[in-house]
DNA sequence: ATTTTTCGTTTACAACTGTAATCGATACGA
DNA sequence: TCGTATCGATTACAGTTGTAAACGAAAAAT
């Protein structure tokens, strides 16, 4: 029951765990913004497919639904992340912090801060 | 020209990327071992999508060819690293590593090994 | 010289994706 | 009450992916 989202399931998923409150699919629409401009009948076809997924649920609300996400965005970042460095990196973390190392993705800031969870860790 | 890989097209490469030498189909079929077990014929296609992505290049030797990749294992893995943690993170590493932190992704050898990475980044 | 094996190439086919139009039912506005 | 806007559901359709069989040419084996 491993679920795995698409790129364009994950955009709408995002906007589902940006609110507290369910949304519907309009305001689903609306809340994708910039680069993706889907039309409102892409947003319902690909909240009928996550909904499939069980990655969502719905609550009747009148004649129309509202949707909320049925798993939660830290466990799912998680889970794609273990994937992810086990993959590409053998599980090991320290290639691929080596690998970003020197771009915008390690700044001086970044640095301080996970020295300051890896002190945490070694506690 | 940003070229992307499938999962079964990764493991492909991982194979090409595994030697200095250029493989021949065959070579490529015997050495993805363990779960994926391909059909010679599966290998083919694969190398042949492989070939039109431009990810490999053939070498021909007699009636056969060789291939041997067109990509960096480093630059792709870079550059798939980067759209990962950018998507997932919105840049940031903190949160990934706070993420993996206290699962078998890393140990104290790995601790110590991220640690002596950013001691010589703030040099 | 003929059969068999081995290549690369072409074709297959279902599942998943991105992106949407259409449809049937319902609700709302005039 | 009669059109019109709005829902969710169904259908569409091309591109990608996983997985492979079929095909034709060439080489190797007998």
């Amino acid at each position: 029951m491993e679920i795995r989202l698409s790129d364009a399931e994950l955009d709408v998923m995002e906007v589902l765990w940006a609110t507290t409150s369910p949304l519907t699919a309009t305001d689903v629409a609306d809340g994708v913004g910039g680069e993706r401009q889907w039309s409102l009948a892409t947003v319902k076809s690909l909240l009928s497919r996550l909904l499939a997924k069980q990655a969502i649920a719905p609550a009747k609300d009148g004649r129309r639904f509202l949707y909320s996400p049925l798993i939660d965005r830290d466990s799912y970042v998680g889970a794609e992340s273990r994937r992810f460095v086990g993959r590409m990196y053998g599980g090991k973390l320290s290639p691929l912090i080596a690998q970003l190392a020197g771009e915008e993705a390690l700044g001086d800031d970044d640095v301080a801060e996970i020295e300051a969870l890896l002190a945490r860790l070694k506690s």
